[in-house]
RNA sequence: GCCGGCUUAGCUCAACUGGCAGAGCAACUGAUUUGUAAUCAGUAGGUUGUAGGUUCGAGUCCUAUAGCCGGCACCA
């Protein structure tokens, strides 16, 4: 998907165009006043003050037949320059106007208005020469904004647009816009029978058979690329006392957005993370400088309360699984086992074929603990670490958690969208609130350095990203379904197809067949609806020279191959996790 | 949580300004025994999300509420 922001031209073009957007706006709602209009990733978009009145996504064509109007009529677009005085004498009953100028720095400051028309506005610009050359936009979609992004303030109305360079452009951009909607994975996860959401449980999702093999596929894989990663495995609690909360923190920081329950007049409350409960086991027990690094992996469950208008599919949900693992290990070991780490994540994306970037999030200004020092160390170690693993990160001064640095992978799917997937995260908190401990070389007690890291982050939100990745069409060894069956004929050919059935089940190859009472191409088409990436077509032909006739997921051809060729290929490409 | 929208059969959707709730697919039954993306016929399927209200009459209008969707805020 094109981002707009990135591509200078189009960049300007927006910009102008959420300007256009403003005029016809202010023309159909005289009552307007505008906060600010800047470009994103996926077009631009203007805030608005309406007051009483409401823009609804039915009011767009009205806005943008005003906003073609106001683009014939070809007005230049203008720039005049202001000083603070002028400006807010020019702005003087607008209150949005006053309170951008008032933030401007310095009473010298030059101030940029730009002028098209009847239309004028502060911006730093560019624009384009004249409105005439907004011509291909579409506005998008219409919603509530805080004012100055800030829950306590008013809301305003955001619209949302797009402009491009072209009819053509606009309409590739749109087509993507709909090839998304398809992939949705709330509607794919119903048609593939996936998993189920009910209005009992808002944010819980609920995993149906042919979900269940999915995810089970991809934990088995997760426990299989750890286990020769080296990492141990364990389960801890869901549910665990107020005490160990306050111990860890999360009592304080995050109590309201914890379930709790009383349980023998102690209050418990269910997991949010799965430190706590690791660090528990760590302190289990003695250990030496001599088992460290020591991986310690759980797929664990958790529950938050997150806000109701948050929840979206398998996107945010109220519990999910993840993919933790926490390594408790010296500071010396902290860039070779980082390295270590992005190496075997990229192993990982690259099995789903997605690719991703780094960003280093580093100390917050004002929220943090520890010394400054040893952050500066820890920044330094995750930095080096990607340049040893041949990886180029992005640096996001100052967003980093209060308790360490982190690493964060964001993941690019077959659309082109982004998503924040993979995460290294050094902690410097909890091994002192634990008073985590091993026992060095010299005999001394010493603190270990801890990091958590997930991979797919949440296992349900992973899934719903490689639904929409692969548009439900998985790569076979991942498939909830892998093998089709189809008998041409079910009376004669069933047993056939039982014995193969029988074959590929021995082999643990997911197989079902179809012997329906209806013709092969209605079976056949319905196979290739559910995406199932392998149909073996069987009839007297096969059967009499123990063969299968194979089509694929999306392939408008079929072969007949010999049936030990079939499966010796089929357990191949399985075995390797081919795409 | 906030702003806006939506909610009709398992799914996708109809039902003009308030006037008899309907279709396709799926399901079920029967016929058909099928060779590469839909065989034919029939049957059943609904307190129109829920609770109130207005009206002679509500899927349609009003109020409340739940869930979902698009954003905002949040995301340890």
């Amino acid at each position: 998907m094109i981002n707009v922001k990135e591509n200078e031209q189009l960049n300007v073009l927006n910009h102008s165009c959420a300007h256009l957007m403003a005029q016809a706006v202010k023309r159909l709602y005289p009552k307007a006043m505008f906060w600010v209009g800047p470009v994103i990733n996926e077009g631009f978009y203007y805030d608005i003050d309406l007051g009483e009145d409401v823009i609804r996504e039915e009011d767009f064509p009205k806005i943008e037949a005003e906003m073609k109007k106001i683009s014939k009529d070809g007005k230049r677009i203008s720039r005049e320059e202001l000083t603070k005085d002028q400006a807010l004498e020019m702005f003087s009953d607008d209150p949005y106007k006053i309170d951008l100028i008032s933030q401007m720095d310095g009473d010298n400051v030059v101030i940029s208005a730009y002028r098209q028309g009847e239309f004028v506005d502060l911006c730093r610009g560019p624009h384009v020469e004249t409105v005439k050359q907004l011509k291909f936009f579409k506005l998008l979609k219409v919603s509530g904004a805080y004012w100055k992004g800030d829950a306590s303030n008013k809301m305003l109305q955001r619209v949302y647009g797009i402009c491009f360079e072209n009819q053509a452009d606009l309409d590739t951009h749109l087509f993507m816009l709909e090839e998304a909607k398809k992939r949705d994975h709330k509607k794919l996860g119903r048609e593939l029978d996936l998993f189920m959401m009910s209005e009992y449980g808002p944010g819980f999702p609920f995993w149906l058979p042919k979900g269940m093999l999915l995810r089970k596929t991809l934990e088995n894989f997760w426990y299989e690329v750890h286990t020769k990663e080296g990492y141990d495995f364990v389960q801890t609690p869901i549910m665990l006392n107020q005490q160990l909360w306050e111990v860890s923190g999360h009592w304080f920081n995050y109590r309201e957005n914890m379930y709790t329950s009383e349980i023998d007049d102690k209050m418990f409350a269910i997991k949010p993370m799965n430190c706590p409960g690791g660090m528990l086991v760590y302190k289990n027990g003695l250990h030496s400088y001599k088992d460290l690094p020591w991986r310690v992996g759980e797929l664990g469950l958790v529950h938050r309360h997150e806000a109701s208008g948050a929840l979206n599919g398998l996107f945010r949900v109220r519990n999910f699984t993840q993919d933790d693992a926490h390594i408790f290990m010296t500071e010396e070991q902290i860039e070779s086992e980082v390295v270590r780490l992005i190496q075997f994540i990229d192993r990982v994306y690259s099995m789903f074929n997605l690719s991703y970037t780094i960003e280093l999030s580093t100390r917050p200004e004002e929220k943090y603990i520890g010394s400054i020092e040893v952050w500066d160390k820890s920044e330094a170690a995750l930095e080096k670490a990607c340049a040893a693993a041949g990886k180029k990160c992005k640096i996001n001064p100052g967003d980093g958690a209060f308790y360490g640095p982190k690493l964060d992978f964001h993941i690019q799917d077959s659309l082109g969208r982004v998503w924040q997937c993979g995460t290294i995260q050094l902690d410097m908190n909890l091994p002192e609130r634990f008073d985590l401990t091993y026992v060095d070389r010299d005999g001394e007690k010493k603190r270990p350095v801890m990091l958590h890291r997930v991979i797919f982050g949440s296992v349900e939100r992973f899934i719903g990203i490689l639904i929409e990745h692969f548009a439900g069409a998985f790569p076979l060894w991942l498939a909830p379904v892998q093998v089709k069956i189809l008998p041409v004929n079910a009376e004669f050919h069933l047993g056939y197809c039982e014995n193969l059935k029988t074959r590929l089940m021995e082999e643990g190859i997911r197989v079902e067949i179809d012997d329906r009472n209806e013709k092969l191409g209605y079976r056949l088409r319905e196979a290739q609806m559910h995406k199932i990436p392998v149909q073996w077509v069987v009839g007297d032909g096969e059967i009499a020279n123990n063969e299968v006739n194979v089509r694929r997921y999306g392939k408008n051809e079929s072969r007949t191959v010999n049936a030990d060729e079939a499966f010796a290929k089929l357990a191949k490409e399985i075995k390797n996790r081919s795409l």
